[in-house]
DNA sequence: ATTATCTTGTGAAGAAATTCACAAGGCCGT
DNA sequence: ACGGCCTTGTGAATTTCTTCACAAGATAAT
């Protein structure tokens, strides 16, 4: 099977995200054209994309909105729940931990850590912070599927060695560092000064160079 | 003068970021090779990157640290410092109030924001809760360049309105939703549901599927 | 049953991004 | 001053992604 690009991966949770609305508002029936005009892209686009998965329209009617949302479900792995840890009790870490999108969409965050002595056994949330040490054995009765770091740049390569020798192999990645891992590790890093940096590229260079 | 891909500009901070670190530990100059190696890509991709904007290194030695160091700062415009209200005072806002990452590269909270009474006039970090609907009449002393929003998603739209009626021309969006705004307000959203359904999708088709 | 009207699925075309590959310089040691 | 060794800057080739455009179905009305 070929390789699937990241940026099809995302649009597909936009259409779902778009869908579940859809659905929520009644309509049984949805066409590439008005689910397009939602998630801010065009139809063949949307069509190209689900053709990747297979052929889930009627020509001439559109999709079905209930089995479009089932297949989209299906096909990013939202059918099951997904075991969370959060490593890092700080502020994001604690945001994080308390977001309900996560939950919503099957991620349940299952356990938090930090390797701060001054936090270890202390309350976050509904959580009480464990020793980032404990993490591989707490692993072993029900292992994480994926990590959440929110830990200092400086520390998160070696978090990111614990957790996966550990047995998780997705991370998200809060920390403004490039991460190493085995290729059967998949690392996604949100860097958010490099997205205000973008911001500031684009407010200086409004006038001559538009960013795409 | 053409338009500059938002992965170039991507790249560009990240160079950015990892010539301080080697600006730091003395060298003074650098090749293509080394940069592209930490920041994860081609020798090939830095060398086109920089040669949107210019030509910055010389023939046989590579790059001076601190002039491309200084060159990437201006063309990100990084040498200002710019004003930041945040919106939306809950944890989200919260750790981004306080995240240090931002100020060390010229973002500058200067506010926060909300719309809900009980928040309103609270201390927050070090920053006293405003009322949402003072943020025109604030700007209009000293304005503000950048909005970060972290309200809920059916709250997004219509503060973007409002900050753009007040004149702010760059958002930071962190509501799972789609905004709209005039071409000259660009937009940026981070979206963390959709980044943990990326690695979902990574999880679930490990064998048949790599994800790009 | 036939016609008119939709909308999908998909090859082909086009655009954009990345990688290749090499001429043009620049430095250093002798 | 010359030869050997690096590394840039950049057209050209390649790969990847997006858009076009239309045949193939499907429905509905008469």
């Amino acid at each position: 099977m070929k390789r699937v690009a990241d940026s099809t991966v995302r649009r597909l949770s936009l259409y779902l995200r778009y869908l579940e609305e859809f659905e929520a508002s009644g309509s049984s029936t949805i066409s590439s054209d008005e689910l397009a005009a939602r998630a801010g892209t065009t139809s063949a686009q949307v069509r190209k994309d689900l053709s990747v998965f297979g052929s889930f329209g009627k020509r001439g009617l559109g999709y079905d909105v209930a089995d479009l949302t089932h297949r989209l479900r299906e096909i990013l792995g939202l059918e099951r729940e997904w075991r969370v840890v959060i490593v890092g009790a700080g502020k994001i870490g604690e945001a994080l931990a308390q977001y309900r999108g996560f939950r919503q969409r099957g991620f349940s965050i299952v356990a938090v850590y930090d390797s701060d002595p001054s936090k270890i056994g202390t309350a976050f949330q509904s959580f009480t912070v464990g020793d980032v040490r404990n993490l591989a054995e707490d692993n072993r009765q029900q292992p994480a599927d994926i990590a959440i770091l929110t830990v200092p740049a400086e520390a998160a390569q070696q978090v990111v060695d614990e957790v996966v020798a550990a047995g998780v192999r997705a991370v998200l990645n809060f920390a403004p560092v490039q991460l190493q891992a085995p290729d059967h590790v998949t690392i996604k890093t949100v860097n958010m000064a490099l997205e205000l940096e973008g911001l500031s590229f684009a407010l200086t260079n409004a006038e001559t160079v538009r960013s795409a």
